[in-house]
DNA sequence: CCCAAATGATACGGGTGCGTATCAATTTGG
DNA sequence: CCAAATTGATACGCACCCGTATCATTTGGG
């Protein structure tokens, strides 16, 4: 097995090391832990293990479409931005991805014949986006996909504190893009 | 399609367009909305959003000491683990990653001299990764920065509701993973 | 005991995240 | 009104995710 004798548990919680008796510690001795130890449930492992695996599923889910989760993440987001076509600035910042990354994202769907590209009216360094019906087709078939999958995992909260849940969750990832764009980039 | 003309805001909530006055709509009427609905808070994005961003401000606070987030992510699984040293498997399944990227990972940190790899004594097909002290310095040196933006971000609940947010939030991981294993992965 | 199935690790390749640099166009300040 | 700062997009390069294939070793059932 791989769990030799001696051993302090993953953050899987498998088995509790040494003497202790409870395999749940106390409320009251587990914050006396340190944020990041062992015992106690930690956000950025949380955070990891809960992204890998919808990703996960997800692409599985909808390999036979051809189209990628960050792929169907776009075209949501062309779907529910600007009727005129977003720029890659607006779909970048909607996304919470990056210039680079969604530039070439939007090579690769523009050689599928799901999006175009037209230059913008005002501003001659910017595009408009525009999903295309091929991709609005795309989209509405993974969509079901999507949609069916967030119902499955949320079935893991009890309906009532489904909403609760997400609250928090928002909150925690507008400290995290917060926390992000305060970090320095370095000196220069 | 669900929105024609004159946009909704996506969920970065930039505007509020049309007629509705509340910007954040009763519960009632929430409820009936589709599960993937702009005006609704949605499991993908907000992950996605908290995981890019606390990736981010990790990467950023930490980009001077040459450890990027999954190392420091292999180095706190293997100084959790097994004292005799993981195998790749063991830290892949720990670190929710894959073997691939857990194979050209340790050749990088190898390189690096953070880790080595000795055969396993009684499976010749495996490696037995210890944590160097060089690596176990840098380790502990960055560690200090992951507690402090742990902790940072934490701030953004109120302290009552942490421990519950957290345990429903590692429910959440369990469903992705289960979902995750459960798909397909295509037929043959 | 032996062979088929399963398993640990690697190679290869496409997709994505992101720091840095560059270029053209726009905005801003004096 | 113009030079400097800012901004939209791209190029390049490295790190990481992951499907698929391959190889060596181990395991399991007959």
């Amino acid at each position: 097995m791989f769990l030799a004798r001696g051993w302090v548990p993953g953050y899987t919680g498998r088995a509790v090391a040494a003497k202790k008796s409870s395999p749940v510690p106390e409320k009251a001795e587990l914050e006396s832990l340190p944020v990041d130890s062992p015992q106690r449930r930690r956000l950025p492992l949380l955070l990891r293990r809960s992204w890998y695996g919808l990703n996960q599923a997800f692409r599985r889910r909808i390999a036979h479409t051809g189209v990628t989760p960050d792929q169907f993440t776009a075209m949501r987001t062309l779907t529910e931005g600007d009727p005129e076509g977003m720029t890659q600035r607006e779909l970048t910042l909607a996304m919470s991805s990056d210039p680079n990354t969604v530039a070439s994202l939007l090579e690769r769907m523009e050689d599928a014949g799901w999006v175009d590209r037209k230059p913008h009216e005002r501003d001659r360094r910017a595009y408009r986006i525009r999903l295309l019906p091929a991709g609005r087709q795309r989209f509405e078939e993974v969509r079901e996909l999507a949609i069916g999958l967030q119902s499955d995992i949320l079935t893991v909260l009890p309906e009532s504190e489904r909403e609760t849940f997400l609250a928090q969750l928002d909150l925690v990832a507008t400290g995290c893009r917060k926390a992000a764009d305060e970090a320095p980039r370095s000196r220069s």
